[in-house]
DNA sequence: CCCTTGAATTAATCATGATAAATAGGTTTC
DNA sequence: GAAACCTATTTATCATGATTAATTCAAGGG
């Protein structure tokens, strides 16, 4: 705890000017409490505070800005503003954690099929009619088998939207973000790697059941039910993914 | 997929130069496969290849430098190198993207009762004998009841510590990540919100002995029962939690 | 009323130079 | 001979001032 502490603050005076400058920055937003879109000093301004020269103060805004905690306008009214950090931009971030660890599909789903059917459980009985009717719309999608390969993954990330869209209704922010950012890093997968080589009438119609049957468990509030179809759900998905070869994420992803 | 691509690319043209820059960079290291360590060119070289000034390029260095994805080092044989994003770092991007979010510990629950009996199963008999030892050493920092509010704090960090361990012993990276971000928020949370007024010997002793019985579990490669363990350790924390009062978090997680 | 135009504002970019940090390599010291 | 100590060199870091671009808003023209 001491070490951590003096560590802490021998970082902080030894550090560039700019990390210095940024962590100052956040401590200010920290301290008055401000909210995404209020004003920070301009550059002018910053740059009396600190003392600095306008090269320090901008890259300082840019390690914040890289953050997605401050944005920053030109023109009149223009200026710095603390900003918002989007779920895909924390996607990005995390998704570069994982760049040069090796995850598997597996790994993936491993912890898939612990969390979906928590998502599904939690949400029943939960949501709107237009939040159901937004699911339903995703699932036009894949209203019809896939005639090829192409439309085969096509189906495959309607899917995964499906599944990122119920995270985000999720009222347990932690765990939408998590399901959400394994759909995102599926997706990406997806799309880039070309699984999903030959279409499959059983396992589309299977999986288009337990969905449509989650829907129905979600709309009617039967907790328990949407608990069981997703886990189903997850189960078969799971062992579709494993008649593919292992494939690790291998690549930054765009913010 | 056709907008997707299309924003991306007028995205790409319209942001900023230091933005340009730093996602070429990026692109250049993946498509190189380089390694963290791996050396970039050097500021004046940057300077040349893109043709802008030193100030751009510093910028983008920056932005890449948030991210974890560069390290400079100034002197001889220094430069800008391929970086490794670390957990913590890792850990502190996440935490802002939930700065704004709220977080209740419940929500934290809701996962971890999920996702640590997982971790646990996962690693029953593929501990080494030094891993072990290194869980029962940490086990020695609450092998006596707490006599007083601020012993029960620094116990309940051990005990997350506990829980961090192990995680980094996790396999699948995705699954010890998740659970190894939760026990740090948990530890934020206690270490700046002073949780756990009351000693409770009871308490105390069913978490210890837990513990004792997953480590006996893990020992002998009991999957089944280290899983059963952890699901009862997590139950009874969640209960123990329950009496607190619904704080979330509220402060960036310093790097 | 809408559209264009232009002035004002603010960040973005450039250019150049000075400063400080870190290391390699040689030199001294024991 | 090894270890400690310089010192030159390399490289990022920091500073200053000028120029350019993007944006807003208001005034003028259709």
């Amino acid at each position: 705890m001491a070490a951590s502490a003096s560590d802490h603050s021998k970082n902080r005076s030894r550090r560039t000017r700019p990390l210095h400058v940024a962590d100052a920055i956040k401590d200010w937003v920290v301290e008055r409490g401000l909210q995404p879109g209020d004003r920070l000093p301009g550059e002018a301004d910053l740059i009396d505070r600190f003392g600095m020269s306008k090269g320090t103060i901008r890259e300082a805004l840019r390690l914040l800005q890289a953050q997605g905690l401050v944005v920053t306008k030109t023109g009149p009214g223009g200026g710095s503003f603390v900003g918002e950090v989007t779920k895909d931009r924390a996607h990005a971030l995390l998704a570069n954690y994982f760049y040069f660890r090796n995850i598997s599909i597996d790994d993936i789903y491993q912890v898939r099929i612990l969390l979906e059917p928590e998502i599904a459980a939690s949400l029943a009985g939960k949501l709107s009619e237009d939040q159901i009717a937004e699911l339903e719309g995703i699932m036009l999608d894949y209203a019809a088998p896939a005639a090829n390969a192409e439309e085969e993954r096509l189906q495959h990330v309607a899917s995964l939207r499906f599944h990122a869209r119920l995270a985000e209704f999720a009222e347990n922010a932690l765990l939408g973000f998590f399901i959400g950012f394994m759909a995102q890093i599926l997706t990406d997968l997806t799309v880039y790697k070309r699984l999903y080589a030959k279409p499959n009438h059983q396992l589309w119609k299977e999986g288009r059941d337990h969905q449509l049957d989650l829907i129905e468990a979600l709309r009617s509030g039967d907790a328990t039910r949407a608990r069981a179809t997703m886990r189903a759900h997850m189960a078969m998905a799971r062992r579709l993914m494993e008649d593919q070869e292992a494939v690790v994420m291998k690549r930054f992803i765009a913010e």
